[in-house]
DNA sequence: GCCAACGTTGGC
DNA sequence: GCCAACGTTGGC
């Protein structure tokens, strides 16, 4: 099993609005960074991310998701109403992927970036560099189980 | 293949 | 809203 983190903006869909999807499930459409899309591409089944608030305030560590599908063509790059719609999107080359994920957990408290930062055995995440601006990146077992523990107590 | 211009991301 | 960092595009 691999580890990812997953970065979303709450205000265009936040963990909460995972929680109240149908069986609390979402495609993760949209991606349009080729080095997260081979990231998505390479997700199995079963595979844990975290899930992070991007461009919130707090941008913040707030929960667990779970591949629940790997990755197939995102087909909002072949909508022309989509805000993702992508002009070299065809059927044959669709480009994009996207996969399925499920809610696994809240947390039971957010942990902010701010926090993050904060600890050493997470100094080595691609989200802590400067500059970062992937939305799907892979973790060790090790961070995830970090991350898994901070949010289970107070700071 | 270089690189300037441009658009986007995302923290602050 | 600002702006630094980055990815992409397109002229040459």
């Amino acid at each position: 099993m691999n580890y990812w983190l997953i970065k979303s903006e709450p205000s265009s869909f936040s963990i909460q609005d995972l929680a109240k999807a149908p069986k609390k499930t979402t495609c993760w459409d949209g991606v349009r960074n080729y080095q997260a899309r081979n990231f998505m591409q390479s997700m199995k089944k079963g595979d844990r991310c975290i899930y992070y608030h991007s461009n919130a305030a707090p941008p913040a560590a707030v929960g667990v998701a779970e591949v629940v599908k790997e990755a197939y063509p995102d087909h909002s790059a072949l909508d022309p109403t989509s805000h993702y719609h992508d002009p070299k999107a065809t059927d044959e080359k669709p480009i994009w992927a996207m996969v399925d994920v499920k809610l696994v957990s809240v947390f039971p408290r957010e942990i902010s970036l701010e926090e993050l930062r904060g600890v050493k055995a997470l100094a080595g995440m691609e989200l802590l560099r400067k500059g970062s601006r992937l939305s799907v990146m892979p973790i060790t077992a090790a961070e995830f189980r970090t991350i898994e523990k901070l949010a289970a107590k107070t700071p």
